[in-house]
RNA sequence: GCAAGAGUGGCGGAAUGGUAGACGCGAUGGUCUCAAACACCAUUGGUAGCAAUACUGUGUGGGUUCAAGUCCCAUCUCUUGCACCA
C-alpha cells in the first residue's frame, strides 16, 4: 500500500466534498475547537505544532461523527517583528515572505490531514481583517479606553523599539535578548487596568485549567492595602504611599520615592540637588535587569527633605532609591525596616533606626495568663565556636540563660545579672539586642499560665573569667558549652530556639504577630490592627483603603512597520482625531526601507505621502499616527472572526456569535497562557461592555500542551541539530503514523523527547491493522468473543479524547487490535468499529481500509455507541490478599455473592498455606476488586 | 525567595485507596533467511530458585487504613511560571 497516494486521495476527497466546512446556524449542536493560529515563520511547521493540531483534530473528527456541527478553523498571525526583521535583511516586502510562509504552512498542514475548515482562513495581515482590528481600536478610543500618554517605557537599542512590560520581562528584549533601557515616549495606551477586577472575577465563568487561572491571577497581581498620605515637612507638598501593612505605620522610620517620582525635584534640598541628579541619571542608564538583579546591594540618596509620619507626627528622612519601582503602586513607599527585608537592608546600609512593632508569637495562648517581662541570653564563645547553655535535664531540657526582669531593671541589666548568677561569667560584650518575642507557656511548678514578652540578647564571651561568689548554687541544671548542631538538636523550647535563630540570622522579621510600640494597636493581631488603622486613616483624613494591581495599562504603540496602522490623525487644531470608520481600512503603504528610524519612529514616518492627510473634523492639514499596533492586537479577537469570517459590514455578526457561543476548547502553549489570554479576555470584555459580543468570556476551556523536545531532551533548535522536520517523517512513514506517534508519545500536557524508535512502533501498529484485513469475513455483526473489549474500547477512546488522555486512547486501540489479531477470523462489523475509532487519529488509512470493505466514508458515518452493560466481562480474576499481601487469585463471575467469592478465595491452595492454623480476624471482599483476609 | 507541577523499570509512560509497571520502545532468546534487514513468536523491575514460590520494590522519613504510587505530615531533588510588587 502506498500511503502517500492514499493520503493525497483522501485529502482531495475531503476538500472536494467540503466535508469539514462548518455551517453557521446549523441545527446540529455547535462545537468550537480552537488551536492557537501560528505565526508562519520561515522554518515551517514544527513537530510541536503537529502534536497539538492532531490532538484537537482527533477531538474535532470524533465530535463530527457524534453529530456536532464542529468549527475547527485555522488562520495566520502574520504581523510581527520576525517578518520585519527578515524584510530588513533581505530587502523584500514582509508581505512577500508572509505569503510564501503561509503557503508552506498550509501545504504542510494539508499533508497531515488536519480537518480545518479552510473556507474561514484568514491572516491578521489581510486588510479585510485588520480593518476590523482598526475599527475596534476606534471603539476603544471612542469609549475613553485608549489614550496617549508620555510614559517611561522599555526601550531596546538593538530593535530600536519600545517593548511592553511583557516583552521586556527579565530586563532583556524578548526578541533579540539585548538589555532593555528606560526612555520616555508618547504612546497609545489601553486602559486595561480598569478591567483588573473583571478579569479576575471573569475567571469564574471559565473552565480554564487551574494552572492557567493561576497564571492569570498572578499576572493581575491584586493586593489589598491602603494609601497613606505623608506630608513633607516645612512645605505644602504631600505624597502618597501604597502599603499592604498599614498596621506597621508606627514602625516607619523613613520613606523612599522612586527616582522618577514627580515630587523628587520639588522637595530636594539645595545642597542635595547635585547628588540626587547624578543618582537619577545613573538609574536611567541602568536597564531593568541591573535594577532588579538578585542580591544587589541597595543604593539610594537622602534628598534632604523629611516627611511627617501621620500616626505619630515624627519627622522621618526621605530617600530615593531604585528598589522602589515607579510603575508599581504610587512609586513611593513607607519603609518599615524591622519587618521588611528590603527596608532592613537599606536601613542597615544607611544607618537608619529600626523600630520593632510586631512580635512573633510562640507557645499557645490560654485564658487568665499572667504577664511578665523576661530575657533570653545567647552567649557565644568565639574561640571554641560554642554556645553557653543550661542543661535542666528531665526538668526542661537544654535552654539558654533566661530570667524574669525585676522592677527597675532594664532588660540588658537583667540579662547580665542572670548570666552571672547562673554561670558566673561576667566579662561579656553585647553584640546585638534581638527582636522581642511574645511567648505563652504553662509553668507546672506554679500551676499558672504566663504570657511573657521576651527580649533576646546575643553576647560574646570576652574571657572565661568566672565570678563564683554570686553563683546560684542550684543543682537542678548544669552549665554546658555546646556547638551549633547540639543547640539545633537539643534546644526544643520554642522561645529559646527562635531566639537562637534571631541570633544567627539578623534581618527583618516578616510575620503576622502581635503589635507593640504601636499606641492604639498594641496587643492586636494583624487583621484587627489593619482594620483599626483603616478606620483611623479615614477618620483623620490621611489615608484610605486601597486595592492595587500589578497589571498596568497596555502600551499599544509600536514603532514598527509591519503591524496594523493606528487609525488616528493628529490635527494641529483639533488634536488627536479618529479616522472616519467608513474610511477603514487604513492600508499599510509600501515602503522602500523597513528600518525604524534612529529616534525610534516607525519607518512609516518617512512616507510623507502617507503621513500627510487632512483632519476628518476640520479638513485642515494634519498628520497620521505612524506607530502601529502590537502583535497581540490581531490575536486578541481572531476567534470571533472565525465565527463569521467573511462578514464585510461587521467584525462578526451577533447572530453568528450567539450561535457558536463560546470556544469550547482552546489549545495553546503554556507560554501564551498569561499574556495572550489576558489581552484576548480584556478585548472581549470590552466588546461585551459596549454590546458587541454576547458573552463576557468567550472562551470556555483553555488547555495547554507540553513541548516536543529533541531526542537529547533539549529544546529543538537548529544550532543543536536536533530538529525533526515533519515533512521528512510524513514522506518516510506517512502522516497517519506521525499523527499516531505524536498522540502516543506521552502525557499531552508534559514535555516529551522525540524518539524515532518509538515512532517505528507506531508504524508497526498501523501495519498490523492493515494485515487484519485478511482476517475479515462477511459478517456485519460484532463477534461475541470481541463484544466486551469493543464496547470497552469505544468508551475508553471517547472519554480519553475529552480529557486529553490521547496516549491511553491509542494504547486502548492497540489492545483491541492485539485481541483481534488473536482471533482466527473477525467480522466486517468488528473491523469497521476499529477503523472508526482509529479514524480521528489516522484518518487516511482508516478511510481507505473502510472503503475496501465497501462502506461509505467514515467521515460521513457515525461514531459507534457503547453499551455500558456490555463493557463488563462475565468472568474476571481478582486478587486474594492475606494481611494485605497478595497470595493468590480467584476467578469470579458477576452473579457470585461476596460469600461465595470469599469461600473460593479461602479454598485457594496458596492462600491456605498462610491461613491454616491461624485465626481469621476479619475478611474484606470488595466486589470485582479484591479479597483480603486478615489473620492473627 | 514565592507559587504551581512532577519524582514509578534501561527509556516514553499506565494505574476511580484494591493484583504496581497497562501500552509502546529497547534488550535477550528463538522462527524465517545462504546471510542480513524486515516480520513474527517468547521472555523481560530487582534478588534467590530448574520451578512452584519467596523476599523486595513507585525520591526519602514518618502516619492513617484490612489495604497507600494514590490520602495526611515532614523532607530532598527537578521542571515551569513570577520575582526589589511595598
Amino acid at each position: 500500500m502506498n500511503f502517500n497516494e492514499i493520503e493525497k486521495k483522501w485529502q482531495k476527497y475531503w476538500e472536494d466534498n467540503k466535508v469539514f466546512e462548518a455551517k453557521n446556524g446549523d441545527k446540529l449542536p455547535p462545537y468550537y475547537i480552537l488551536v492557537e493560529f501560528p505565526y508562519p515563520s520561515g522554518n515551517g511547521l514544527h513537530v510541536g505544532h503537529v502534536r497539538s493540531y492532531t490532538a484537537q483534530d482527533a477531538l474535532a473528527r470524533m465530535k463530527r461523527l457524534q453529530g456536532y456541527n464542529v468549527l475547527y478553523p485555522m488562520g495566520w498571525d502574520a504581523f510581527g517583528a520576525p517578518a520585519e526583521q527578515y524584510a530588513i535583511k533581505n530587502h523584500v516586502h514582509p508581505k512577500e515572505a508572509v505569503t510564501r510562509n503561509i503557503a508552506t504552512f498550509k501545504k504542510q498542514m494539508q499533508t497531515l490531514g488536519f480537518s480545518f475548515d479552510w473556507s474561514r482562513e484568514f491572516s491578521t495581515t489581510d486588510p479585510e481583517y485588520y480593518k476590523w482590528t482598526q475599527w475596534q481600536f476606534l471603539q476603544f478610543y471612542k469609549h475613553g479606553m485608549a489614550y496617549k500618554d508620555i510614559v517611561p517605557v522599555n526601550w531596546c537599542n538593538t530593535c530600536k523599539t519600545v517593548l511592553s512590560n511583557e516583552d521586556a520581562a527579565g530586563g532583556v528584549c524578548e526578541r533579540c535578548g539585548s538589555p532593555v533601557v528606560q526612555k520616555e515616549k508618547s504612546q497609545w495606551m489601553l486602559r486595561m487596568s480598569d478591567y483588573a477586577e473583571d478579569l479576575l472575577t471573569g475567571l469564574d465563568d471559565t473552565n480554564f485549567a487551574e494552572k492557567v487561572k493561576l497564571g492569570q491571577i498572578n499576572w493581575i497581581g491584586k493586593s489589598v492595602g491602603a494609601h497613606v498620605n505623608f506630608k513633607v515637612a516645612d512645605t505644602d507638598e504631600e505624597f502618597t504611599v501604597f502599603t499592604t501593612r498599614c498596621d506597621t505605620l508606627f514602625g516607619v522610620t523613613y520613606c523612599v520615592l522612586a527616582p522618577e517620582h514627580e515630587l523628587v525635584d520639588k522637595i530636594t534640598s539645595p545642597d542635595k540637588k547635585e547628588e540626587v541628579a547624578s543618582y537619577k541619571k545613573a538609574c536611567t542608564l541602568k536597564n531593568e535587569r541591573e535594577r532588579t538583579e538578585l542580591n544587589k546591594e541597595k543604593t539610594g540618596v537622602f534628598i534632604g527633605a523629611y516627611a511627617i509620619n501621620p500616626v505619630n507626627g515624627k519627622k522621618i528622612p526621605i530617600y530615593i532609591s531604585d528598589y522602589v519601582l515607579a510603575t508599581y503602586g504610587t512609586g513611593a513607599i513607607m519603609a518599615v525596616p524591622a519587618h521588611d527585608e528590603r527596608d532592613y537592608e537599606f536601613a542597615k546600609k544607611f544607618d537608619i533606626p529600626i523600630i520593632q512593632v510586631l512580635e512573633e508569637e510562640t507557645g499557645k495562648p490560654a485564658e487568665n495568663e499572667t504577664k511578665k517581662n523576661s530575657i533570653v541570653a545567647v552567649v557565644y564563645d568565639e574561640k571554641n565556636d560554642k554556645y553557653l547553655t543550661l542543661n535542666w535535664h528531665e526538668l526542661g531540657g537544654r535552654l539558654f540563660i533566661g530570667g524574669t526582669i525585676k522592677d527597675g531593671e532594664t532588660p540588658l541589666q537583667c540579662a547580665l545579672r542572670e548570666i552571672e548568677e547562673e554561670t558566673g561569667y561576667s566579662n561579656l560584650e553585647l553584640i546585638r539586642e534581638l527582636p522581642k518575642i511574645n511567648h505563652h507557656y504553662y509553668a507546672f511548678n506554679k500551676d499558672k499560665y504566663f504570657n511573657i514578652e521576651s527580649t533576646g540578647f546575643l553576647f560574646k564571651l570576652k574571657d572565661d573569667v568566672k565570678n563564683s561568689t554570686n553563683l546560684d548554687e542550684d543543682e537542678k541544671f548544669t552549665v554546658e558549652w555546646v556547638d551549633k548542631n547540639t543547640v539545633e538538636k537539643e534546644v526544643k523550647d520554642e522561645l529559646h530556639f527562635k531566639t537562637f535563630n534571631y541570633a544567627l540570622m539578623p534581618g527583618a522579621i516578616e510575620c503576622d504577630g502581635v503589635h507593640i510600640n504601636s499606641d492604639f494597636l498594641d496587643g492586636l493581631n494583624k487583621e484587627d490592627a489593619i482594620n483599626k488603622m483603616f478606620a483611623w486613616l479615614e477618620n483623620n483624613n490621611c489615608g484610605t483603603k486601597k486595592v492595587n494591581y500589578k497589571m498596568r495599562d497596555w502600551i499599544f504603540s509600536r514603532q514598527r512597520f509591519w503591524g496594523e496602522p493606528i487609525p488616528m490623525i493628529n490635527c494641529p487644531k483639533c488634536g488627536w482625531v479618529p479616522m472616519n470608520e467608513e474610511d477603514l481600512p487604513l492600508l499599510l503603504p509600501d515602503v522602500a526601507e523597513y528600518e525604524p528610524t534612529d529616534n525610534g519612529e516607525s519607518p512609516l514616518a518617512k512616507i510623507t505621502d502617507w503621513v500627510n492627510t487632512t483632519c476628518p473634523k476640520c479638513g485642515e492639514k494634519a498628520k497620521r499616527e505612524t506607530d502601529t499596533m502590537p502583535n497581540w492586537a490581531g490575536s486578541s479577537w481572531y476567534f470571533l472572526r472565525f465565527m463569521d469570517a467573511h462578514n464585510t459590514h461587521e467584525f462578526a455578526s451577533m447572530d453568528a456569535m450567539k450561535y457558536w457561543q463560546k470556544v469550547n476548547w482552546y489549545n495553546g502553549g503554556m507560554e501564551h497562557t498569561a499574556r495572550h489570554l489576558l489581552y484576548a479576555r480584556f478585548w472581549v470584555q470590552f466588546l461585551y461592555n459596549i454590546g458587541l459580543v454576547p458573552n463576557k468570556e468567550m472562551i470556555w476551556t483553555r488547555v495547554s500542551h507540553g513541548m516536543v523536545l529533541g531526542s537529547n531532551n533539549e529544546k529543538m533548535s537548529k544550532s543543536k541539530g536536533n530538529v525533526i522536520n515533519p515533512d521528512d517523517i510524513v514522506k518516510e512513514y506517512g502522516a497517519d503514523v506521525l499523527r499516531i506517534y505524536e498522540m502516543f508519545m506521552g502525557d499531552y500536557e508534559q514535555d516529551v523527547p522525540w524518539n524515532t524508535d518509538s515512532l517505528r512502533g507506531c508504524k508497526r501498529f498501523v501495519d498490523k491493522i492493515i494485515r487484519l484485513k485478511d482476517k475479515v469475513n462477511n459478517d456485519e455483526n460484532i463477534s461475541p468473543s470481541l463484544e466486551v473489549i469493543i464496547h470497552k474500547t469505544i468508551k475508553k477512546v471517547e472519554t480519553d479524547l475529552q480529557t486529553m488522555g490521547y496516549n491511553t486512547a491509542i494504547s486502548a486501540l492497540m489492545i483491541l487490535t492485539n485481541s483481534m489479531e488473536n482471533e482466527k477470523e473477525i467480522t466486517k462489523g468488528d473491523y469497521k468499529i476499529l477503523l472508526t475509532l482509529l479514524n480521528p487519529f489516522a484518518p487516511h488509512i482508516t478511510e481507505e481500509l473502510n472503503e475496501e470493505l465497501g462502506y461509505e466514508p467514515i467521515c460521513l458515518s457515525t461514531w459507534p455507541k457503547y453499551d455500558e452493560t456490555k463493557t463488563i466481562d462475565e468472568e474476571f480474576t481478582i486478587g486474594v490478599q492475606v494481611n494485605g499481601k497478595l497470595r493468590g487469585d480467584v476467578t469470579m463471575t458477576e452473579d457470585m455473592s461476596n460469600d461465595e467469592v470469599l469461600q473460593k478465595a479461602l479454598a485457594n491452595e496458596n492462600v491456605q498455606k498462610y491461613t491454616s492454623g491461624k485465626t481469621i480476624v476479619k475478611t474484606i471482599v470488595v466486589p470485582k476488586r479484591i479479597v483480603n483476609i486478615v489473620i492473627k
